[in-house]
DNA sequence: AAGGAGAATCTACATTTGTAGAGATTCCGC
DNA sequence: GCGGAATCTCTACAAATGTAGATTCTCCTT
């Protein structure tokens, strides 16, 4: 079975993001990546892949004196394991008010509605059969 | 407008459940209805829920010898946080993706799905005038 | 072979989160 | 007024998270 909860803190958001666009990457490279938005120094994203790797986060490789970094979950996965947490904290597992919850927050446009409605009427489909 | 991001730990999405549930309530009921879940002591409960009072999440007000607490975030603000939350980070935003996950990780009944789309539909409704 | 650039390692420290014990206080019933 | 039960207050501590400096290592280039 898939690995059962992956929740990831703010932190290791950005850097795993950066990651599956990046794999395999090294770590200095991230961190420049992300220095624009978190000005986070080569310690600080080091550190933090580092600790990502002992969680199984992320896996690395000594190459010469570097070390590469993959992820270790997909970002689907990592997705999922959010919306998980999500919906069992905030809506005790109810996924109904979730998804009504999102559409009175965001200002979504007819076409973006339009494209929800075909998704559910897809999955009906899927289901039915 | 409202207060900005509304962000829970684990632990303080079991209190202000329970506080919703119960409110005006002191800790050691809170203590008591949680106790066969997390088996916290008062200690701990109280702990959190004062901190939970500075963070502006809950409310205090002494009542002869007792302190009675109150939600100071509605259970929408809280969702509603948790949900951005996750939005933002894990689908950088993008709202269709996410329900996409949603529709994908969970098997939802024919039923449950017939609601998503009328709820879609009234959506589009409101939206169009 | 020496020097320097780039990368790594190690250690550190503040804050937040989770968890709780020990002792002080208060109030009610007798 | 006293004692006990309920409550509170204060303090503590470990783990997780965020952040980073200082020092060491390695490899390429002269």
């Amino acid at each position: 079975m898939p690995k059962a909860e992956i929740e990831l803190t703010e932190a290791e958001w950005s850097i795993i993001k950066t990651v599956w666009e990046n794999e395999p990457c090294a770590a200095p490279a991230i961190q420049e990546k992300l220095f624009k938005r978190t000005e986070w120094t080569y310690s600080t994203v080091r550190t933090l892949m580092d600790r990502m790797t002992v969680k199984g986060l992320l896996t690395a490789e000594k190459v010469r004196n570097q070390t590469h970094y993959r992820s270790a979950v997909t970002r689907e996965q990592a997705q999922r394991g959010e919306l998980l947490y999500a919906l069992k904290h905030a809506f005790n597992g109810a996924l109904t008010p979730m998804v009504q919850c999102l559409l009175e927050t965001n200002k979504l446009s007819a076409a973006e509605l339009a494209g929800l409605e075909l998704l559910i009427k897809t999955k009906k489909k899927g289901a039915k059969k």
